[in-house]
DNA sequence: CATTAATTACACAGGTCGGTGTAATCAAGT
DNA sequence: ACTTGATTACACCGACCTGTGTAATTAATG
């Protein structure tokens, strides 16, 4: 019952914004009571904690060259933005609609986002790239902006382009970077 | 009055959410009654409809060097970082907590995108870069990464990385850019 | 059958929200 | 002094919000 309300509540405050969704809608939506979802979280402040932690995923360890998880991360991010549903980072989200008031709210977001920065930079660091800390920050950058343009444009391509501008970074810092396809059509 | 109604749902939309901050509590806040804001503005949502206009302002035309005005971006946005009172992008931040559906704040947040997209598109065309299209976009994607960064972090610093990341998207171009100070410390 | 625990329906409290109606007040211009 | 228009105070509406209290119902377990 808990995993049934979490996923209502994550796809729900996902789609139509956290404020925007009650707790009735939530229960109704599901098929059950308001009082049994308060039986399962003591108030919509845990819910809201429930749905970001939830979102909270860690990136898959992988056994491919780290070049090829790199860039693929921008692949994931198209086939993200094309699927139906996506609306951006839910925790960019979450911190825009919540206010800089929240803290809780706050510190998960940049929880998650440090965590993406790390994976950048230990990949870095196996491909040998002396300013690793500098040129993972600078990914997270294009994978944020990406996401963020996407938001508004609704134009999965963004993805595409910030990839093209993650190899020319990765080539200036030494990286060898398989040719792949096309390198035309960045928008 | 209507400049002083503006202005304030402005500080107080931006500043704590356009979903958490009521008519009342924009009228309490100028000292003026809830009737007055009302003569003024038809309802809240023609009021959001002026705030986000307000909002949409051009870069000024510069006779300053394309490869500064393109960098000078970065220098205003971490200076924009370190003002208090910054919270991100109100456009992404209104689409976010609007909602999807909500195609006029939509519409404008594309256009103001849009806006600074060409905006670059235009200066590297006359730095005679080939692919100004791609990497105008490409920029826009650096700018808004920093922006989303830095609306969960607090970071500054963030613009910095970006600046470092669009001087290297430059000279890959083929764009001479001005050495500046020391290159080191990116994040 | 008896016990236990979860879930139900449902009413309700206290609050905020966007928005309206109205009659009184105020200020300026002629 | 008279008119005009803006602003005021204030009550009020219906809707929605989070959260609670309660007694009945259901389902599984011994």
């Amino acid at each position: 019952m808990r995993e049934r309300i979490l996923e209502t509540a994550d796809l729900l405050f996902y789609q139509r914004g956290i404020r925007a969704v009650g707790v009735d809608t939530i229960a109704a939506e599901i098929g059950i009571s308001k009082r049994t979802l308060y039986n399962h979280f003591p108030s919509k402040d845990e819910l809201i904690a429930a749905y970001l932690a939830g979102r909270f995923t860690r990136a898959p360890a992988s056994d491919k060259p780290p070049v090829e998880q790199i860039l693929g991360t921008f692949d994931r991010l198209e086939r993200g933005f094309a699927a139906k549903g996506f609306r951006g980072c839910p925790f960019v989200n979450a911190v825009a609609e919540l206010g800089a008031e929240d803290q809780s709210v706050r510190k998960i977001a940049v929880a998650f986002k440090e965590s993406r920065r790390l994976w950048f930079r230990d990949l870095l660091q196996q491909l040998g790239v002396a300013d690793a800390e500098g040129l993972a920050t600078q990914l997270t950058l294009l994978v944020d902006g990406a996401i963020a343009q996407d938001l508004v444009r609704n134009d999965p391509s963004m993805a595409r382009a910030a990839k093209q501008a993650a190899k020319v970074l990765l080539k200036n810092a030494g990286v060898e970077v398989g040719g792949e396809k096309s390198p035309r059509d960045v928008r």
